[in-house]
DNA sequence: AACATGACCCTAA
DNA sequence: CTTAGGGCCATGT
């Protein structure tokens, strides 16, 4: 096991997470295995293509907030129509409600499956 | 090699 | 609600 890099690990997770749901950057971190590396989390998505076709737009901060917004206000734009269109609505802050959207794979099941990373 | 930066998180005050 | 501090580590200079 461990065959993938960190930042491999990351994408594999970030990969994983369902429609019209959410996850924040420890989250992520926590799932790939990286307890406390949030911060190599979003570094990872930082440094995504541009066409890439993972997820990205679907990992939020702990808060809730579009963490991309005060640097890429487009990238955010993006993120919000992504999220929207899957059926995700925010608060009248703007902050997506993770009480409902957060994503919380099964234990057991999410036990095998980083056997393989 | 040291230093600074960053799509972050958590806790304490 | 806000701020401050410590933790983390890949990247760029």
């Amino acid at each position: 096991m461990a065959k993938l890099s960190k930042t491999a690990r990351i994408y594999a997770v970030v990969q994983q997470i369902p429609v019209s749901c959410v996850a924040t950057y420890g989250d992520i971190a926590k799932l790939a295995g990286l307890p406390r590396h949030a911060r190599l989390v979003g570094y990872a998505l930082h440094a995504l293509p541009a066409n890439s076709e993972l997820p990205w737009y679907r990992v939020v901060n702990s808060q809730g907030q579009l963490s991309l917004g005060k640097l890429s206000p487009a990238g955010a734009a993006e993120q919000y129509e992504r999220l929207t269109s899957e059926g995700v609505t925010f608060t009248s802050q703007g902050r997506v409600p993770l009480k409902h959207y957060r994503w919380q794979p099964h234990p057991l099941a999410w036990e095998a499956f980083i056997l393989n990373l």
